[in-house]
DNA sequence: TTGTGATTAAATAATAATTATCAGTAAGCT
DNA sequence: AGCTTACTGATAATTATTATTTAATCACAA
């Protein structure tokens, strides 16, 4: 799947881009590029983090992946490229999908722009950091 | 009014301040620190960059303007702290602000996080690319 | 006013994230 | 298998931002 894509754009098939593929999918967080690449560290150890950046700016523009900047000073990534809304924990910075959400159609929206998607950022506590914040 | 709020945060009222909160209040633009810095140049030749950043840090914090990324490498800062959509430009990276749209109410949203404010980031053509890109 | 204490500004160094370079290597066709 | 081209890994470079330090400036009160 990740594969066939890749071969459409004329790139190639390599193992270190299906294991970040893969590391990205396999979890519900929304890693940093240094995040993913600690984890890939122990299945391959010689996996330069200069090739974790390079393979997920490709995988953005073969938009096999989204980019992610919810207001911190790096990116994280989201295995999927379907818009959906992402909620921020304002304390620990956890990030999550909100599923379930029926979606926003801004397309015929009053501007001038021609609008071709939109990223939605709800910002609140998550719910550990609320009880923590209790007292 | 900058400076009655800087008074309420204890903060001290100088000329740096002002200029950097007048030369964003006056541009529709959503500058950058770096973009910010340069305008002021000609008034405050001896500036520095630190002060710009310092300043600007220092008044989201006083909640008298509010920092946008969006989805840029570095983050632009908006005149005002009022929750509203921007729309950036795919090609040529403008951002400009939504008005009139009708706010979205999120803090009854179906989720265990507790909903302060969000953010929402519309992606598309500005009136110029769209004419430009039907060469 | 002018002194006084605390905050701020400027200059610069430091850090963090990301991108560029480049030589060696591996995919993918023929 | 061999050739071509793209990719990887190591590292250097760049960019944005933050920290540090010293000197200047502000706000208040005598």
């Amino acid at each position: 799947m990740v594969a066939s894509v890749l071969k459409q754009h004329n790139l190639k098939v390599t193992p270190q881009r299906l294991a970040i593929f893969g590391a990205l999918s396999n979890t519900t967080s929304h890693p940093t590029a240094e995040e993913i690449y600690t984890v890939i560290q122990s299945e391959f150890p010689t996996m330069s983090l200069a090739t974790v950046y390079k393979t997920l700016d490709t995988f953005v523009k073969s938009n096999l992946i989204q980019q992610l900047n919810v207001g911190e000073n790096s990116f994280r990534y989201d295995a999927t490229t379907l818009s959906h809304p992402h909620i921020i924990c304002t304390n620990c910075s956890v990030v999550v999908d909100l599923e379930n959400f029926m979606d926003l159609d801004f397309t015929k929206i009053n501007t001038d722009f021609e609008i071709t998607y939109h990223k939605l950022f709800l910002y609140g506590l998550c719910p550990t950091c609320k009880v923590a914040h209790q007292d």
